[in-house]
DNA sequence: GATGTCGACGTGG
DNA sequence: CCACGTCGACATC
């Protein structure tokens, strides 16, 4: 680990870690302390970018450009899944069955439910685009509101049961 | 239609 | 073992 920064937003404080690689984890605010080390030049410059794309993210924007992304600390699984939720773009959503496919296992959408809430960067590895089926909303293990708040962010509006029969 | 039960998957406790 | 951020199939009213 090189370091770990804190970003002050007006939703609160959320803590970073950095590793050799890249960022490799971040809290929502409440969820670890706020403690603070001396880090690189490297590491400053990521800290920014990550800075820059929570504010941006908060204010309802695209993200822009992303620090390097260190998702080693997980199983060969759970990176699978991971890499496969951060390329669903901005303003869009899928479902857990779908990422399943994505992977070539189409049965195990439940274990990548598990992958979703084992993911160590929150919002930047987008976790909270990914739906239940038929565009329910799903679980969030860091807390459901944060999940609602984000989507509402990027515009993704729920569909709703009835609306689908209706279209079908 | 609206419910209820079942099995499949990977990981951590 | 079990519990999870699931899902679709099938069974039954």
């Amino acid at each position: 680990m090189q370091g770990t920064l804190q970003i002050q937003t007006s939703e609160g404080t959320f803590c970073t870690a950095y590793s050799a690689r890249g960022l490799c984890s971040l809290n929502f605010p409440g969820r670890a302390k706020p403690t603070a080390t001396e880090v690189s030049q490297q590491v400053q410059h990521w800290h920014r970018l990550t800075s820059k794309t929570l504010e941006r993210m908060l204010a309802g924007k695209p993200p822009g450009e992303l620090p390097p992304l260190d998702l080693s600390a997980g199983t060969p699984f759970q990176q699978e899944v991971w890499q496969a939720m951060s390329k669903i773009a901005w303003g869009c959503t899928a479902s857990y069955g779908d990422l399943a496919r994505d992977i070539g296992r189409p049965a195990a959408m439940r274990a990548v439910g598990a992958a979703c809430g084992a993911n160590p960067i929150p919002v930047l590895v987008p976790c909270h685009r990914v739906l239940a089926a038929h565009g329910k909303l799903g679980g969030f293990s860091s807390g459901l509101d944060w999940k609602i708040k984000l989507l509402a962010l990027e515009g993704i509006v729920l569909p709703i049961a009835s609306e689908r029969l209706a279209v079908a």
